[in-house]
DNA sequence: GTGAAAGCGCTAACAC
DNA sequence: GTGTTAGCGCTTTCAC
């Protein structure tokens, strides 16, 4: 792309700060000066750097953004929907996956300082433990999602776990299923004992509550853990859906029927809901609003506008055949 | 971010050569000087800018990156192995959901354009069809991945599809699946035919061949289109797994009993294999190193090496329950 | 309405 | 081994 301004303006026999203003549209310029330059760009296939630009006007008009990791499926949506609207503002993503590697979390820091992006989006919990004062001394904004700040020194988007926790417990409790058992996510979690809190609100001190670890395995174990302090029928709240789907296969290990005997609710809403027998009822969130809304933020703080403080964003409940009612 | 070479040069006392040497590691100059650059760096808390640097070298570092749908669950591990690879490069990945929307493609590549990557790795057949003589204007080198690519014109990384189909449909001939049928995906996915060819290999002119739409619907559709002309056992290979769970949901329906009466193999093996009833068996393509094998490639063009050509990468088959074998 | 000129922050010749 | 200098390709005063 060796063609530049001057290349245009000599062609269109004007200056370069003509071409400036007709390729950046609001100056006053004659139409038919304007109409010369467009056909001299034209001509030469002419397409402005982005970087001199950036260099001379102090705006890069990228949006630096770090995931924690793009395979868990949380994300894809959230991504997407940040993207799309980060697009619509006529600005740019640059992607990191942060791993959850302290060494690459910095280099990425370092790579984001550096492009001079204008604004950073955070999806990762780790990091922003981790770097929250070298996030502090950044001096563009920074938004964080799916995470909640320590202190709330960023502005966040997260969905209502509290909300999440309480509707799940509700279905459970109106569909018939007794006492409410719930599956904790692991501890280091934050977001684990505000979901934790909103089942509270519902079941009071009839709550049960076990351990699993997020995963598969970690919500089989708490299953049979519990199972042994108590009888069906009763409803289980899970911090997330592979949680439940471990114990849905504790359960069934167990002879105990889902859902005959025992109600089970999940959390994310994930693609295999769908597929696991009986397909999973679950609290869903709007990932794909999430990211759009964490753009938005940026937005609004790149215009000036505040937007300090945490933006919780609605849940609803999808129900499916694991909350059908008790035999 | 307003401290620059030029205040470290003064606070270090040298020239802002010397601390562009300093800082680019190369260059020779004393240990001594080479230690005050390093503490007036510290000092101030530099962080070089990279927009200047890249006007000046005329290369960005960055990698542009165009995927038709990060929803897509094929994508996110491919992204994971491309950033992984890219970033180990020291270089970073600017990224673009195309969103199979003509406007938006085009003005993602004048963004990469504009943005002066250094190179571009597309992940959409969609834009490579659509805009083939554009990429080829490129000045950067275009790699493609999960895309053939029309006459070859781009260095391309995709899966091993033909031995694939093959290995799909081997293993069902192997497990005592009488005749194969062949579930195909949608017309314009240029893949389908390759798949296809693969099965054929094995199945010869027995091969029964219904199309479907890559979906679970078109999947169905077809297997009941083609429960008229065939009665169990028999084999079925599917385009992907969406169709075979489809496909899997007609059996059912039909009373055809799976893996009892008819064998079944999907291909891309997401996540939702190890959860449909019964657990199917697929055909595994190594998304993670499809990426890096793409980065890979785009490293080798940006050194001057050439890299063209269609790369093929291994296939392998996860065996589940759908293909245990007939009752 | 348009041009001249300065300069964004850096690197790469070229001197010494 | 280090400094001086000339741009990279733009935008933006400030004139006219």
């Amino acid at each position: 792309m060796s063609v530049t301004i001057t290349d245009v303006a000599m062609l269109a026999g004007v200056s370069t700060a003509t071409v400036s203003r007709v390729l950046s549209g609001g100056a006053s310029v004659l139409p038919e000066t304007r109409e010369r330059v467009h056909r001299a760009v034209e001509l030469l296939n002419y397409t402005p750097s982005g970087v001199a630009r950036s260099l001379r006007s102090r705006t890069t008009r990228v949006i630096g953004l770090i995931v924690t990791d793009i395979t868990n499926p949380f994300y894809p949506d959230l991504v997407r929907g940040l993207e799309d609207a980060v697009h619509d503002q006529g600005r740019s993503v640059l992607f990191c996956n942060a791993a959850e590697n302290v060494e690459r979390e910095q280099r990425y820091l370092d790579v984001l300082s550096e492009q001079r992006v204008d604004a950073m989006v955070v999806a990762s919990s780790g990091l922003t433990r981790r770097w929250a004062e070298r996030l502090d001394d950044f001096p563009i904004p920074v938004v964080l999602v799916n995470v909640q700040s320590p202190g709330e020194r960023f502005p966040a988007v997260v969905a209502d776990n509290q909300v999440g926790g309480r509707i799940a417990a509700e279905h459970l409790v109106e569909r018939g299923y007794g006492p409410i058992v719930h599956i904790a996510g692991a501890l280091e979690e934050g977001e684990t004992s505000v979901r934790q809190a909103g089942v509270a609100d519902v079941a009071g001190d009839d709550l049960l509550v076990a351990a699993g670890d997020g995963h598969l395995e970690g919500g089989a174990r708490a299953m049979l853990e519990i199972a042994e302090s108590i009888e069906p029928p009763f409803g289980v709240v899970a911090h997330n859906d592979l949680s439940a789907i471990g114990a849905m296969s504790a359960l069934h290990q167990l002879g105990w029927d889902v859902p005959g005997q025992v109600g089970v609710v999940g959390f994310d809403d994930i693609d295999v809901t769908r597929y696991v027998t009986p397909p999973l009822t679950s609290v869903v969130q709007d990932r794909y609003g999430m990211g759009a809304y964490a753009a938005e933020l940026v937005h609004r703080l790149l215009d000036g506008e505040s937007a300090s403080g945490t933006h919780l964003m609605p849940v609803e409940l999808a129900v499916r055949e694991s909350t059908r009612g008790p035999a």
